[in-house]
DNA sequence: CTAGACTTGTTCTAATTAGAACTTAAAGGC
DNA sequence: GCCTTTAAGTTCTAATTAGAACAAGTCTAG
């Protein structure tokens, strides 16, 4: 049987995103936070907070993973649940004052961490990547279960 | 502040990677197998086995998960840990018969399933993406802690 | 030959992970 | 106005995850 050709783009993806993962929570540790924790510190940032279901859907963290993450956030003191009158099954999930805090400290320093490693890059080496991902992406998602 | 170019890239790569893992995932657990499971399988096919160190290698699985990994697939027959004279430090983990009758089964099933979401995909597509990934990960992997 | 350095794999801990079942609230059909 | 369906979060379980500390084997400088 032929070797499928996809077999090598699918272990780049691979590749690349664990690289990029593992690059980025080396300084996200240093922060005290995991990387799902400083994912949501930073869609909270700079927004009136959400619903969990919109957090979940921007940080792409399922439903029940995210209870716990925003439990262990709330412990910490760096987000709150606020109730929504409008609608007894939701929430919103907002940054406290310490959470803000924390993003203004932590996330420009950690974009000129990630930023470092695109050093050499240009706008037309963004498009590429970015085009072919897009791609690559749209291949797939159209695969999904629904 | 600028909008750093660099956080689509990233957002895109976090998406295609994600999108292919819960396509991927689903089918796999219809074989009973987790996704890492069926990571090791498939790396132990066709060949005489291999030590740990290699096989956490190839899959991006660190050492400290592959133990756990390995434990759980020996329990259910489907891989075996041999001692090395050679070293007494290592072993060599090789599929049981029950491991490559289910490798045979499930592998080629699962090549089919990953393969048609690359229906429209040519050769030049995929010199493409794996180019533009390629780049990706040398400037990611060259940051990374030594 | 032998002490220190390195390598291999396990163990331990805290956290994330997905999916499924469940609770409660809202919405829609009639 | 009810009843069914849908939606939002939580809880539960089994597994993965990374990192750190550890045990044990090998290697190497001297």
């Amino acid at each position: 049987m032929a070797r499928p050709p996809f077999l090598p783009v699918i272990r780049e993806l691979a590749r690349c995103y664990q690289a990029f993962a593992a690059y980025s929570a080396a300084q996200i540790r240093e922060f005290g936070l995991t990387p799902s924790q400083f994912d949501i510190i930073a869609t909270l940032g700079n927004t009136p907070g959400m619903m969990p279901k919109e957090l979940g859907e921007k940080t792409l963290i399922t439903k029940g993973t995210l209870t716990g993450v925003v439990d262990r956030l709330a412990a910490k003191g760096l987000v709150r649940r606020l109730p929504r009158a409008q609608d007894g099954r939701s929430q919103i999930v907002q940054l406290t004052s310490a959470g803000e805090a924390l993003f203004e400290a932590v996330f420009p320093t950690h974009l000129a961490y990630v930023g470092a490693a695109f050093a050499g890059f240009d706008s037309e080496d963004y498009a590429r990547i970015e085009a072919a991902l897009c791609v690559l992406r749209r291949a797939l998602e159209k695969r999904e279960r629904h």
